[in-house]
DNA sequence: CGGTTTCTTGAACGAGGTCAAGTTGTGTGG
DNA sequence: CCACACAACTTGACCTCGTTCAAGAAACCG
């Protein structure tokens, strides 16, 4: 397995390794479940769908977090998106996926056929009002993306980052994923990750309560540093 | 005009200032045009709308050339994209138009009203599944903007960029944009984009013929460099 | 416990940004 | 047609931010 990590390039920190075996007792691969109302259970880093994988079924996720992403040629890494409780995630222009998901913690996710939302969409009104509208807030949530990365300094692209993440009401941000996710996410480092966050908790801006956990001491100086 | 320029910020080059005022002669205003197959013109540099505008159109590229961008707070410009001929912009998932497009060159563009679209989409299967597939076209273009962004070094990016344009039988390039264009597309400089292309010709990879005239003069490199 | 993974910190380096000219190209008026 | 003005582009010198390389600390787990 961490040979299969090496044929990936010569990143000295560990990318999680999605786990391509299914957990014992874990629901059947989807193409054995038409469409279920059933949700699946993916263990932590197990790898929901591959890049080239046929894109026969879209995902809603119900507990958890996933993530989608691309691994480059030069053994890097691209996180596309990070996909809470509700997000939809598996759009795919093409028939097949273009990019890999995979579980950041243990989740739970309720697979949808493709063909057969799709042909829904063609007959009824509002379910390709919705098919629609959930393809625009991912071209939505990509397009944001894509702005910080182009123009965003780190301590700016860790703000957005933190701020995106946290409740309305609740300072305290619980991550669910490693440094190296959000390196990956924010196109920086792990080490500027890590870097970047013990300087705005020396500037006050948050608390590192622990490694996952942060709490936004000060939102003001956050948004500040957005821009 | 150009106080209008420096409120944007204190860039030192001059980001091309939509122009809001139509030309002599030119149609009229798209909310004047219910659904017309007639196109509109808009000079260079005109604004075809506005970041806050209703989006009640969207639109098709005839001619010419359109970039979708917005403007920062720090007064950087982030486009989203360039659209060819062909291409559909304008699509947003709220009300208004979280972009601006502006004309790059001289261009005509097919207005449409987004109500009818939609409501066509919602009668007609082919059509759901035709304004469906624009959105999944332009969410493939950004994810894959979102990767360059994310993990290409200036090279890299222009390599892209420039195979991206190129006509499949053609090696040469002809750059309806300026560097600030690209620069702005790319997330560097004005300097590192134009440092690069002579670095690039330097390398045999490219000719530049005139500064908005580039000859691919090795397909083979410009390849290599995009991993 | 000891081993492993994850995270943090330090020092040196380098790609790209910033600042500052200079050059080329283009449109305008004489 | 040339002279001028202005915009677009290029190039050089220097600097900064983020990466790279290298340890070490902290958390996790069998």
């Amino acid at each position: 397995m961490s040979a299969s990590i090496a044929l990936r390039g010569d990143n000295r920190f560990a990318i999680p390794q999605a786990v391509k075996v299914w957990k014992a007792g874990a629901v059947a691969r989807p193409a054995e479940v038409p469409f279920s109302p059933a949700p699946l259970h993916f263990a932590q880093d197990a790898e929901i769908y591959a890049e080239g994988d046929e894109a026969a079924y879209m995902y809603k996720v119900v507990s958890g977090m996933v993530r989608t992403c691309k691994f480059q040629n030069d053994g890097r890494r691209h996180i596309d998106a990070f996909h809470k409780p509700d997000d939809i995630f598996g759009f795919e222009l093409g028939a097949e996926h273009a990019l890999s998901a995979e579980a950041v913690t243990d989740c739970m996710v309720v697979p949808c056929r493709r063909r057969t939302l799709e042909s829904q969409a063609g007959q009824d009104e509002v379910m390709a009002m919705q098919l629609y509208t959930y393809a625009m807030q991912s071209l939505e949530r990509t397009r944001q993306h894509a702005q910080l990365l182009g123009r965003g300094s780190a301590p700016q692209k860790l703000a957005v980052f933190l701020l995106g993440l946290v409740d309305k009401h609740d300072d305290e941000v619980e991550l669910a994923m490693t440094r190296q996710d959000i390196a990956d996410y924010l196109g920086l480092t792990i080490e500027t990750v890590s870097r970047t966050l013990s300087n705005l908790e020396r500037e006050g801006a948050i608390r590192i309560a622990a490694a996952r956990r942060i709490e936004l001491t000060d939102r003001v100086v956050l948004r500040a540093l957005c821009g």
